[in-house]
DNA sequence: GCTGAAAATTATGCATT
DNA sequence: AATGCATAATTTTCAGC
């Protein structure tokens, strides 16, 4: 489980360092925020371990030829839900999936390298599964910020 | 811009080691992967350099306190779609914005600290810009597959 | 674009406060 | 939890293939 632990400012200044670049030492951050080496080495530690922060690698679509994006509302029979999802996380097209508990919704975003591809997800593949109908759906050819970019406010940090 | 750049086996692999931790060292991976350390880091660099990989932060929001996460479908009048853009941008609880170009869709995904924060979202704050509808929203809980773990396929790699 | 070897930098382990 | 220090590991620089 993640729990609420409390951070504070240097892990904050620490967070945006990394979000620039994850590889960037230790020592370097130390430097630019004027803490002392050991100490920034521990709180990446800590953040890292209470699993408030992942330093991970995250793929460009458009750079693997995934240039057609679509986020997708699904309504689910609630006695198909489980058998429906466990479909969809089986399709690599699916980049995002959740869902509402107690509800009958489930939101998607699937990539594709052309508009057939699709157009063939949208129209046979999604209705094929057995339960699920296509409540909306929008072509996002623009992203203007993703998930990974979200921050909380500097007053969620303590200090 | 973002090219499509060619990459292969070897750089899929490293992209793998990377989502794991994006701070292993360069060494580690090439032991891992059998592979010479110079060229693994040769590699790491071109797959940042060109926009293929960003390795960065990103953070849990229920570790912050965000435990409602919340995914709308919005409907903006066409004339008054980039002031609503810019609103929408300017308000820290977006944490996803896409619109697709030539249509009125713009999709969002946006998180709170509590219900009444969402609500209010919901009810009043997106409402009150002009020209912006609701035209549907789904609670979600559980996201059991996030943007950042989208990976192309391994054919996508050529070798 | 891949690899090698020495120099510089960084990380780790252990200790103290 | 923060820090100092010695040692180990890694990265960088400059090079040749």
């Amino acid at each position: 489980m993640t729990k609420s632990a409390q951070f504070d400012l240097l892990d904050y200044q620490i967070i945006l360092e990394l979000r620039k670049d994850a590889r960037k030492s230790a020592s370097e951050i130390a430097r630019a925020l004027k803490a002392n080496e050991r100490t920034v080495r521990n709180r990446i530690d800590r953040l890292v371990e209470s699993g408030a922060v992942r330093l991970t690698s995250i793929l460009d679509p458009h750079a693997f030829g995934y240039v057609n994006t679509v986020d997708i509302f699904l309504e689910v029979d609630s006695d198909q839900e489980q058998s429906a999802i466990e479909q969809l996380l089986k399709m690599h097209e699916v980049s995002y999936l959740a869902y509402g508990l107690g509800t009958q919704d489930i939101s998607i975003e699937a990539r594709f390298k052309d508009n057939a591809e699709m157009r063939q997800f949208l129209g046979k593949v999604l209705p094929s599964i057995p339960g699920v109908r296509v409540k909306g759906y929008a072509l996002v050819p623009r992203i203007l910020r993703n998930i990974d970019e979200w921050l909380p406010k500097p007053e969620d940090f303590e200090g």
